[in-house]
DNA sequence: CTTCTGAATGATTGCGCTATCATCAGCGCC
DNA sequence: GGCGCTGATGATAGCGCAATCATTCAGAAG
């Protein structure tokens, strides 16, 4: 390295001499550059309000002593933490996950953190969830669906901060919303098996909330088309794979018009594999027998045989725009955002089992 | 509700006026209760420490104002941030999420948040990652496997917290470590397809660390039952059912002593159901021409048919069991804890597959 | 030479909370 | 009646950092 002379003032500290515990600060550093404490601070975070020499100097400090930040103190300082809450039901159900984990990569390129809160189904740790989430006074807060008490709307209108919505759409979002109409997912879902000339049609159903609008979509949409008897048979939340099995089992136990029902709509992906299971199981035929369609377009749907007809949703969209509108709201001016309702929308994926 | 007398000393406050943007404090809650600061903190926090009396008047008076605590401040000043890191590779990734839920579920129980960090495949983020999140002063740190860069281990001594490894066992974690031997996990799936009869044996595989291990013990115990002609097709992490079409699918190309081989040993489940799909569909019975086995005991693996073989693994224990000994850490008093390597175990589903 | 400008750096202050030690009243005890 | 004790509360200080305004100085402009 070319540099004239290396930088002088630079004073030798009196070695691990009574640091006993203490962790490294920012003032520790700033005394050993022989700079101010500020000088570190924007050494780190505005380089560019420093000399290079100066810069280097500081990094070669922070590097020397394993100088951690604190984010808590400079936290509470700026009333920026730096920080992104993240609200949804479980990780483990695939549906949600990828939006989460899209929401993280993007944010953590733009130096944010996620603090994931999982409220569980449905949905019955929100209100205090929110409450300790928003304790950690993060800089904007991602929430999965968009039906939240009157306490939690209060709540977060009262933080101040960017809200984003997610995996529905609403004209009266608390802020923004990113998602998709459950109502047309019914609306399709049933022209589109109409359209193949199914007509008695069944569900296996696990009721969340979006669940509820989709199911209404569909029966309403089967009703204009002429058909008023569905059957439903309706699992608990979460679902599986062995409750889509059970679900199908039983359905197929009702009749419709004194015949077994022909195609299924399922709520989740996972149903519908189970449902598929069960047919093989039963030796019914899909399609010919019976028509499977779930929802979510996870990836196994395209791999089972025959494949799953499923409604695909750009999961990893919803985090990445989230994510996008949060980062415009945060660090850009202070103009309205052009659209705070977006929709990813949907499509049908029309696969071997329809 | 028989309180004698409502509380008298509150003052009545000059209600909205000028509280422009600020937020309500402690400070404030403290004034309009009459009492203390820090006599706040405690109704907060140490509720045993004020009266009844005290403690039911803070509260009326937090819930007026809406008071949110800022543990930023919080953290700041008592060192304690409650907040507990876990640096997973993805939570896409059915293996590792469960773990996570877990954990996350039994820290919130305790008053905990968990601050989510996803490192990538292969771990190339988890330096910088973890740089970022003990920046934040957890309290404790949750990590997936126990390979970390020499940085990295520094890192973690130098900031004084419980560590916990996870997915793996080492005599030497850097301070707790809650998994499973995967070299035994080689070698008993070696025993298991060659008690079976099984002789011409190959693997689809995803090269993680983990996964390089189980595949060491295995071909070692192969080994020494007398089998040394291993083919192994390696497919790119992160895993998909894809993949494992496509892994299998060469694999078939491939021959052993000039025939096809009779067994597969997956790197995961998800491998292993891409390749039962791949032997459907070339017509190739499983079991009887190909035996298949994965690993993770994903719940998928019991509703194929034929119903996959795997390696079960308690995927909700380790999480569970990293939280408990997290929280005795913490919260316990310095003693020694019991075992800082604990063994979770697994165990061989043989199902329809094999 | 003076004045102005802008770039680099510094001094001061306070973010909102809890640790620590101090205070004080009420009580029992010899 | 003086002593110590316990339980409830308070005063003070400081956690580690960044916002804000002030200062310094080199070089350009007049």
């Amino acid at each position: 390295m070319p540099s004239k002379r290396p930088p002088r003032h630079v004073q030798s500290s009196p070695r691990d001499a009574s640091r006993a515990k203490r962790n490294v600060t920012l003032a520790d550093v700033a005394q050993l550059a022989g700079v101010s404490p500020i000088t570190v601070s924007r050494a780190l975070h505005r380089p560019e309000l420093v000399t290079p020499e100066t810069r280097e100097l500081v990094q070669v400090i922070v590097e020397r002593t394993g100088y951690s930040p604190n984010m808590l103190a400079g936290g509470l300082a700026s009333k920026r933490s730096r920080l992104v809450a993240a609200i949804v039901p479980s990780i483990t159900n695939g549906i949600f996950v990828e939006a989460v984990e899209a929401l993280t990569d993007r944010l953590w390129a733009a130096g944010y953190q996620v603090l994931l809160g999982l409220s569980g189904y449905p949905a019955e740790r929100e209100e205090s969830l929110l409450a300790a989430v928003l304790s950690r006074r993060p800089d904007a807060i991602y929430l999965t669906g968009i039906n939240h008490s009157k306490a939690s709307r209060q709540r977060l209108l009262a933080a101040g901060i960017p809200v984003v919505e997610t995996w529905d759409l609403t004209p009266t979002p608390v802020d923004m919303v990113v998602g998709f109409s459950h109502e047309k997912v019914g609306q399709e879902v049933a022209r589109h098996l109409h359209g193949k000339g199914y007509r008695r049609i069944g569900m296996v159903w696990a009721d969340d909330e979006r669940a509820r609008v989709r199911r209404q979509g569909f029966i309403a949409e089967l009703q204009r088309l002429g058909i008023d008897d569905v059957e439903t048979v309706t699992v608990a939340a979460p679902s599986t794979l062995a409750l889509g099995r059970g679900g199908l089992a039983e359905l197929l136990r009702r009749r419709i018009r004194r015949k077994p029902v022909d195609a299924v709509f399922c709520g989740s992906d996972l149903l519908a594999h189970g449902a598929l299971e069960e047919a093989r199981g039963q030796s019914v035929d899909v399609p010919s027998q019976l028509a499977i369609i779930g929802f979510g377009g996870l990836e196994f749907t395209e791999h089972t045989t025959p494949a799953l007809s499923t409604v695909l949703v750009d999961r990893p969209a919803i985090g990445r725009i989230a994510a996008e509108i949060i980062l415009a709201r945060i660090e850009g001016g202070e103009g309205e955002p052009a659209n705070r309702v977006i929709d990813v929308g949907f499509r049908i994926a029309d696969r071997g089992t329809t």
